[in-house]
DNA sequence: GCGACAG
DNA sequence: ATCTTGTCGC
């Protein structure tokens, strides 16, 4: 029987994964490097990726990994990739693309075999970009090993380089009135690291947004903001629902089929 | 001992 | 990430 859970990563394994992230992050480029980018109403863009993993329940092994592309600006799924997959890596805080960049890096490949003309020209990633201990998080390293400019979203801030979730950070999320407002993540070094940014009116929990690749910041806010329908960018939300929903499929019952409601509990680990 | 901790 | 019930609102 296979695992249910990731061992704690050696010392060892962590000193190689930072030293991996240093030699990726020579790679990171924070501009805008295409044309619709610099558009105000993002002429050009046709395209929009998001990824996303979702975990089966009770076992921190199996997930499932998945791909999706929105046509912008009318956000209809173009194309979708769920793919079951055996995550190997602990999640370590700062080292989070170590557990699941890989599977989405292999995502990114099978588009480019399947539907090369459906390769998106940016991808939200859900996780952070610069907005990182060591200014490389998971956006930045899909950025890097695909080619494709990438936008990190997060849902909770990551407290690095002095950014903290205390009274004033509250109180300026308190003084997001309306959706679109948004205020920068400027760490004690001076450096924005990100922007805060009220996605949705309805909402009053903000998402981070931090440059991952080949884009700049303003560019990338401008640009989540209006994938945005509910709080979640929807390209990240559609990878979200859709791998979810594919593990119930697959994983709620072994026989196939919908399962009853309440009162299904898979436990029968049948020993010598 | 207490707090932090993307997903 | 996942575990979980009801609840308030359109």
């Amino acid at each position: 029987m296979a695992h249910s859970e990731t061992e704690p990563p050696e010392e060892e394994t962590l000193r190689r994964w930072e030293r991996k992230q240093a030699q990726l992050k020579a790679n990171v480029i924070e501009e805008d490097t295409e044309e619709w980018q610099k558009d105000s109403t993002f002429a050009g863009l046709e395209r929009v990726g998001g990824v996303d993993l979702s975990y089966a329940k009770g076992n921190n092994t199996i997930a499932c990994a998945s791909l999706v592309v929105l046509s912008y600006p009318d956000l209809e799924v173009l194309y979708e990739d769920c793919q079951m997959v055996t995550v190997s890596a602990p999640y370590v805080a700062g080292y989070l693309a170590f557990r699941e960049a890989p599977f989405l890096v292999e995502a990114a490949q099978r588009l480019q075999e399947r539907e090369p003309g459906l390769r998106p020209q940016v991808l939200l990633v859900d996780g952070n970009g610069v907005l990182h201990h060591r200014g490389f998080g998971v956006a930045c390293h899909l950025g890097v090993l695909t080619g494709l400019p990438c936008i990190g979203v997060a849902k909770n801030l990551l407290q690095v380089d002095g950014l903290a979730k205390d009274e004033l950070h509250k109180e300026q999320i308190r003084d997001l009135q309306m959706g679109g407002a948004m205020f920068p993540l400027r760490g004690t070094s001076g450096r924005v690291l990100g922007m805060a940014l009220r996605s949705y009116n309805k909402s009053t929990k903000p998402i981070y947004v931090s440059v991952g690749h080949r884009t700049c910041l303003e560019s990338a806010v401008r640009l989540v903001q209006s994938c945005c329908r509910y709080r979640i960018p929807e390209p990240i939300r559609q990878a979200d629902i859709r791998s979810r929903e594919y593990i119930r499929k697959n994983l709620s019952s072994p026989l196939g089929g919908t399962s009853p409601g309440p009162g299904r509990k898979e436990e029968a680990e049948p020993k010598h």
